[in-house]
RNA sequence: GGCUGCGUAGCAAAUCGGUUAUGCAGUGGCCUGCAAAGCCAUCUAGAGCGGUUCGACUCCGCUCGCAGCCUCCA
């Protein structure tokens, strides 16, 4: 039985989907006006083994993950590049992909942009008007009137009287009330825009979420997930004007994933204290930064450090080892360790339990070589995209300069044949210095790892 | 000011009202020519103060500390 934690309720729940069998999820995906940085990443790899466990356990699931690639920022950046806007996007876009194939992460089903739903989100700004939710502001952008939706705060468990408006932010004069945001913004000279009832403009950043997820998955979906940072304004936002639109409730379960942290501090665009994917893909292999991230439950704060992805190596490198040299084979897999791994995936996806469970899978494949432990081992870990790798593979890395390593090794043997223990420990400090582990074996053989 | 969440051993990170988490590191042993890998054993815990309880790291309250949101943010 899955339980999954609800923001909305701030407790873990059982799990029932609306239909039986089938999920419709929906992610907040990214800004494409830049490379992703591990604070992305986490998104992409938490809600990618969300969507692998639920299928594995039989769930019809529909993946939604949007692009925005249309907002201020995005302008911002391809001005300074003087670059077209679409151009920028689309870069980006790739980079995207390229890291999420690098980091195990599944395509998605869906992804839409904004920029190809603008009929959907104009039409969404229509019915929130028609219904009274919406009016034009004194500068013809479009907003939407908070107090007109009585449950807004329900997500965030904030109230609009607590909320300090205008502290660090002007107030907008356009607006009727502070707390109101827009929908439609009008295009300045230059800008990019789309033709719309209220003129030219673009969306706000909330709308596209609001139109996009209804679209692709009805006004009513199971599961609706993104960073914490987005409980408020923007998932508050969208609850408000879906609900207010469609009549309906918008989503029954909110799952947000916690920050990756530097030095106890967020990692962030606007701390300008991120590392992004392709840099640390540079130091560490991809499979190494999606163990990491899964180390840590979801929803705790993952703090970022040199120390905390070598850990995450040697990790990884204990499970390849036990998985080297065990025929795998077609076989059922241990009902035991299956149970176990199961029950933490059950309790809110628990990776950090469930990688523990491996890890007792791993030890007694070690003692018992047991070709049913390593089909175990590598099935369950599927779940969490990991160890797909082959074992060699992973523990000898991807360098070359293999064959002066080899004749090293040979020479290294005949020195051992010759019980010149002199020799063969300088070739294997020689080794050593270039962080070629040797390990004997007992019939004489020597064999390597980076 | 309002609202969230967190505080576990050297580091990372979970569970759980009473029984070994787990990984890395350390120590002792087995194995090895010596190592490495592996196996066995083992040392460091639960911010502080109260309360509930036969019993609390685990539940409740308070204090302190940290992070986040209230502005774009995954």
């Amino acid at each position: 039985m899955l339980k999954i934690y609800n923001t909305l309720t701030r407790s873990k729940e059982v799990f029932i989907p609306r239909v039986a069998g089938k999920v419709g999820l929906y992610v907040c995906g990214m800004t494409v006006y830049d490379y992703c940085h591990v604070g992305h990443a986490r998104v992409m790899v938490v809600f990618d083994t969300v969507v692998r466990y639920l299928r594995y356990s039989n769930y019809d699931v529909t993946y939604v993950r949007n692009i925005t690639d249309i907002d201020d920022k995005i302008i911002h950046r391809a001005n300074e590049n003087s670059e077209d806007f679409n151009a920028l996007t689309e870069r980006f876009i790739e980079a995207m992909h390229e890291d999420e194939r690098a980091l195990s992460v599944l395509p998605v089903d869906i992804e839409p942009r904004a920029t190809t739903s603008i009929p959907d989100i104009i039409s969404m700004i229509e019915k929130l008007i028609t219904n009274g939710f919406a009016y034009l502001g004194t500068n013809g952008d479009v907003f939407y009137a908070v107090e007109k939706f009585k449950n807004y705060g329900q997500l965030s468990g904030k109230n609009l009287d607590d909320l300090q408006v205008g502290e660090r932010v002007d107030v907008d004069l356009a607006k009727r009330n502070p707390m109101d945001f827009v929908l439609w913004k009008m295009a300045k000279i230059n800008e990019p825009f789309w033709v719309s009832p209220w003129g030219n403009g673009r969306p706000g950043w909330h709308i596209e979420c609001s139109a996009m997820s209804t679209c692709c998955l009805g006004n009513s979906f199971d599961i609706h997930g993104g960073g914490m940072d987005l409980q408020f304004p923007h998932h508050e936002n969208e609850i408000a004007q879906s609900e207010a639109a469609t009549g309906e409730k918008f989503v029954n379960l909110w799952m947000h994933n916690g920050f990756v942290r530097i030095n106890e501090e967020k990692m962030s665009k606007s701390l300008g204290n991120f590392f992004t994917v392709r840099e640390v893909l540079k130091q560490y292999r991809p499979e190494i930064i999606r163990f990491f991230i899964l180390t840590s439950h979801y929803r705790s704060p993952l703090n970022y450090s040199e120390e905390s992805l070598s850990d995450a190596e040697a990790g990884l490198t204990r499970f390849y080892t036990a998985l080297r040299d065990v025929e795998i084979v077609d076989a059922d897999i241990d009902l035991e360790f299956k149970t176990r791994f199961e029950q933490a995936m059950n309790d809110d996806f628990n990776t950090p339990v469930a990688l523990a469970v491996l890890f007792d899978v791993a030890r007694e494949l070690n003692k018992t070589k047991s070709p049913v432990l390593a089909i175990t081992l590598r099935s369950l870990a599927s779940v969490l995209g990991l160890l797909q790798d082959d074992s060699e593979t992973f523990l000898k890395g991807t360098n070359d300069g293999d064959a002066e390593i080899e004749a090293q090794i040979q020479a290294r043997i005949d020195a051992k044949k010759a019980k010149n223990w002199l020799l063969a420990d300088q070739i294997r400090d020689e080794l050593k210095a270039k962080n070629i582990i040797l390990e004997d074996s007992p019939d004489g053989s020597t064999r390597w790892r980076r």
